[in-house]
DNA sequence: ATAGATATTATCTTATAGACAATAACTATA
DNA sequence: TATAGTTATTGTCTATAAGATAATATCTAT
């Protein structure tokens, strides 16, 4: 008989289940992370993910969800919202066993003045400064935030996951600066643009073209995760391959 | 102020944490997973996979290490282990709120009468029943599985971890077995062989060379995981490219 | 010695990524 | 209006890796 069933479930200590969720974003072509500044004990005015118990009715993902509506406004299904993993170290909370498990989240609209009450309780954190010890996080967050990018560079990889940092309609280019920020290394255009067009993961806004940057330079044409349906219609008559997949990570190195 | 700051933990309805492993090993040529016959209710009689609660001063991959020795007997420090991830529906246990952190091993050296009392109660079964619903599993557990198995063929692209269904040393096909099994398609003999090699990964154990198989056949060369250290040394005189990567699972497909 | 089996090496082709050059289409300014 | 600066887009070349396939090596069994 296995060790798992000599027990009764009420016979154990008790135990709390919380939900943290890693929110990226990408201000100022930098990738950042949502934190909150803590109100109370344990922790009280240090930098937290964003999280909360478990309710009794809800599943993990529905808490997750919740927790990122509450803390970001972000209520949208479009939303990139992931699990992580789960941290529970018997003593990563002072007041008593508290598992969490994490999520991770890509918003890519984030509103700016995030928080409830006063300014200064959120902020958006280039995540350059966690990984370089540049600012300390309450409980195991550090942990989980770093594990956070680790996977997130990973899923980048697939560039619908990518786009999900775009707004709905958005440019090679702008798809190109989210690997640029997340990656923090330079891509080329032009192979982007050949690795992109035949991916044929997203399509051609035919009828629009935008604007110019603020400096010029030739308006580039707008990109939209496809349509599904069997057959997908072709905005420009190209036809290069089938199915490509992942966007690498090599080539150049650069700065951070 | 964040809406997890306003409960404390005592204040929360009790959720019990438990630890389940997806145990997979290898047993002619047919990927398998470890199930456990359920001795008590709910689920009495019904395949499970091995878990048990959380204990009180035990981290979460503590407590996957001691169930996968609990239930089989194996505590290697080689064996690979990883956390797969969390299930919380509110209803997945009739008892009571029960949380899961699933886990999910490899075992190469199983051994091979498992479970604790008579034969019945542990069993080794193909994945195949399970992705083709031969098979029903208490809880939540098929989700489980079939999550684990989606895990598992992503991580099995680094022959690292594929190495670990193999004995500490293996030869190049028992190596390609372990892919033909998980992934249940044929590779290429001679291109696994120059994938391996190129890799880098492995180092030919220069002394020893396998024997034939019983039905002949040029015997294998025997290899074992790089030491690691700052520069390995070559067995053989090869110097093809510096350091490769993932075994990719294209080709042409087979049964299953 | 021969057939059958498995391991190992080699060759050819194709696809893709990265480097890099060239062209297109805009803004700003002289 | 011409020119420079900027960004988008297309094209070309090369190196690499993967897949298909063939050839060779070394064993067992008869």
């Amino acid at each position: 008989m296995s060790s798992s069933e000599k027990y009764d479930p009420r016979a154990f200590p008790p135990v709390a289940v919380t939900v943290d969720v890693v929110v990226f974003t990408i201000r100022e072509k930098t990738l950042r992370v949502l934190l909150i500044n803590r109100g109370v004990e344990p922790f009280r005015g240090e930098w937290a993910l964003p999280g909360g118990f478990l309710k009794p009715d809800e599943n993990l993902d529905e808490a997750a969800a919740r927790e990122l509506a509450e803390e970001t406004g972000v209520t949208e299904e479009s939303v990139y919202l992931e699990q992580l993993g789960s941290y529970g170290s018997p003593d990563r909370d002072p007041r008593m066993r508290v598992v969490t498990v994490a999520y991770w989240a890509i918003c890519g609209d984030l509103p700016d003045p995030v928080g409830g009450g006063d300014a200064a309780d959120a902020m958006l954190i280039p995540v350059s400064m966690i990984e370089q010890d540049e600012i300390s996080l309450a409980f195991d967050h550090r942990e989980i935030v770093r594990d956070a990018l680790q996977h997130a560079a990973r899923s980048l990889e697939s560039p619908l996951v990518a786009a999900k940092f775009c707004p709905p309609q958005f440019t090679i280019s702008e798809l190109r600066n989210v690997y640029e920020a997340a990656w923090n290394r330079s891509i080329d255009q032009g192979n982007f643009q050949r690795k992109i067009r035949a991916s044929r993961m997203f399509m051609n806004v035919s009828a629009q073209i935008g604007a110019s940057g603020p400096r010029g330079g030739r308006p580039a044409s707008l990109w939209s995760i496809r349509d599904e349906g069997p057959d997908g219609e072709d905005t420009d008559g190209s036809r290069d391959s089938e199915e490509n997949e992942a966007v690498t990570r090599k080539g150049k190195a650069r700065k951070r």
